[in-house]
RNA sequence: GCACUCAUAGCUCAGCUGGAUAGAGCAUCGGUUUGCGGUACCGAAGGUCUCAGGUUCGAAUCCUGAUGGGUGUACCA
């Protein structure tokens, strides 16, 4: 349900009829709930255009007002406000489409177009640390909000699976011999292995950047080696994709060897384009008003992120035929993509109508404000932080003797997992966040158990009655009025989420409608012997449509919901 | 040095296209229960939105400057 459009078409309607020849601001959502359930601010601005004072536009343009179907009524207020109340019966009408309809009644978008989502993108060498988990969640959702509006999303995981400490590896790989899938069970630990025996012996070292240039020029047995180091590694992300519930899979990866062949050819065409200089030594490409050049080429022949990234974008916009690249990465390299998306589009790479896109985030921190780090000032490591959050999951579940061990593990991975995701989601994405376990696993505030708290409440009203649900929505109180338009408000905000890839904004609106709802069946009892039968049916669904919403808000951000808990 | 970015209640954070008295949660103080899951709900208190100018009918939001943090800055990814 697109409330905001239809809302402002009645607005384009009065606007028609009262003969103002101007295109209307959107309305927005009412601040108060006595100023109605949206607001129309348009008049104030028009008054320099129109010559007249705002409120008495805003009078014209009331006069003119369908009051007859989806508003009801209309009063202006202080300078010159238009405040909007949305009839209740056409609210009712609406939220009983909802609550029959799979999709909630949000159609898939008729304009779809095909977008491109860069994220997760771990490196091969190393463990996922806590470094790579909003990438990783934030990508996803976004991916997933497209999707369920209807775009046509290409899941894209640029891993590293390429470069100088893959000889190293490979070559330690092959010392340790067949049972090399052991060791590698901790990467980190594995890599560190590597590292020593490539600056203890200079024979192993020789060998590693043997390797290097073997596996570059496509020797058989080295690139076997690479692959099975590769095979073994991704598993290893793969685990932690299946525990995040995060939707990647072996085909969405597009390493940065995939690309390998490109790279000459991404120095040539540039050459060609005469958008080529050289400088030192190296091949850059200066960018008008930049200090730094974008170098694509060193010195020693060598190509570098930046040639990799601008033969991915080549391939995104050309091959995939994309019309919206998204690279979901740290903050920290907005000037790196700023630069690379420039160029891209200055040489043609990327055509001018496709969107490119560098989706930031900040820095996690610990309680102190510093960088998030381990004890003794090592990397987190996602997979420890994961199993921690289960662990601390586990506490927190309250009446542990009404299910068996088994219950209490899935509870726990359910509830754990999503406390983390929910935690990062709900943070605005540009900004750092501080990381804290009990402010995460807690059952107040804009939390995810708030809402698995919520959502199994109604599912306890549902398990409590078991008779049919017939009969109609009927709008009653304020409440329930409040409660409705904010359920169908979901899609807006699903828009507007996607459009600025930013999950906090779904979190947010969740914990509104929660927030709506706990307020709503505090005050108006569903199940007790003295609500009539249609007023119990009325409120039965604007249960179910509730935790509906909740369902699939959640589940777009790949956080699952319990029934009990 | 230059560039980017951030600064909102004691703490952690919201605040979308500029709109009405800047909102939540925690912490503090107080209230609600014969209970549909109290891990809930209601209320009080808490703010010169870092500072100074400017634009505007209207600025936390836009512009300029200052101060204080963070980040980036030529052959790593």
């Amino acid at each position: 349900m697109k409330l905001k459009l239809h809302i402002n078409n009645v607005i384009k309607d009065a606007f028609i009829k009262a003969g103002i020849a101007h295109e209307p601001m959107s309305v927005s959502e009412a601040t108060k709930a006595e100023f109605g359930d949206f607001q129309f601010n348009g008049a104030m601005a028009l008054s320099k255009k129109l010559g007249k004072n705002p409120r008495e536009i805003a009078g014209n343009i009331i006069e003119s007002l369908d009051l007859s179907g989806i508003i009801s009524k209309a009063e202006i207020a202080g300078p010159g406000f238009i405040n909007l109340w949305i009839n209740p019966l056409w609210i009712a009408e609406q939220c009983q489409a909802a609550v029959s309809d799979k999709r909630l009644n949000i159609a898939k978008t008729e304009t779809p177009s095909r977008v491109v989502v860069d994220y997760s993108g771990p490196n091969m060498a190393k463990q996922m640390h806590v470094g790579h988990l909003r990438s990783t969640i934030i990508g996803d959702t976004l991916a997933n909000v497209l999707t369920f509006l209807g775009d046509e999303v290409i899941r894209q995981n640029h891993i590293g699976d390429w470069g100088t400490q893959f000889g190293m590896l490979i070559a330690y790989l092959e010392e340790i011999g067949e049972d090399g899938s052991v060791s590698l069970k901790d990467l980190e630990q594995f890599y560190k292995d590597a590292k020593g025996r490539f600056d203890a012996d200079a024979a192993f070292a020789d060998k590693a950047r043997e390797y290097v240039v073997k596996i570059q020029s496509g020797d058989r047995h080295c690139l076997e080696l690479w692959q099975k180091f590769i095979d073994i590694s991704l598993g290893h992300c793969e685990d932690i994709y299946e525990k995040l519930g995060v939707k990647l899979t072996r085909e969405d990866v597009r390493a940065e060897s995939f690309y390998n062949e490109d790279l000459s050819k991404v120095v040539e065409d540039l050459a060609a384009n005469g958008t080529l200089q050289e400088s030192d030594g190296a091949q850059c490409v200066f960018l008008e008003g930049d200090e730094v050049p974008v170098i694509v080429q060193k010195r020693d022949g060598g190509y570098l992120y930046a040639t990799t990234d601008l033969a991915a974008l080549r391939y995104r916009a050309q091959t995939l035929q994309a019309k919206r690249i998204s690279y979901v990465v740290d903050a920290r390299q907005a000037g790196h993509f700023k630069q690379v998306f420039r160029v891209a589009k200055e040489s043609g790479f990327v055509a001018e109508d496709v969107q490119l896109e560098h989706v930031g985030f900040g820095t996690m921190m610990d309680k102190s404000g510093k960088p998030f780090k381990t004890r003794d000032g090592g990397t987190v490591k996602l997979i420890d932080l994961l199993d921690e959050a289960v662990v601390k999951a586990k506490e927190a579940i309250k009446n542990k003797e009404d299910y068996t061990s088994e219950e209490i593990d899935a509870l726990a991975k359910i509830i754990g997992i999503g406390a983390v995701k929910y935690a990062d989601l709900s943070i605005n994405r540009e900004s750092n966040y501080i990381f804290n376990w009990d402010k995460m696993l807690s059952f107040e505030g804009n939390t995810s158990l708030y809402m698995q708290y919520a959502y199994a409440r109604i599912q306890s009203i549902f398990r409590k009655y078991d008779g049919d649900i017939k009969g109609e929505i009927i709008i009653g109180d304020a409440l329930e009025h409040r409660l409705a338009v904010m359920l169908l408000r979901f899609e807006d905000v699903l828009t507007r989420a996607a459009k600025d890839t930013s999950p906090n904004q779904i979190t947010a609106y969740l914990y509104d409608l929660v927030t709506l709802f706990m307020r709503f069946y505090e005050q108006n009892p569903i199940l007790r012997a003295d609500v009539d039968e249609k007023t119990k049916m009325s409120r039965l669904q604007l249960a179910d449509l509730t935790a509906k919403t909740i369902k699939q808000g959640l589940s777009l951000l790949g956080i699952q919901v319990v029934n009990k808990l």
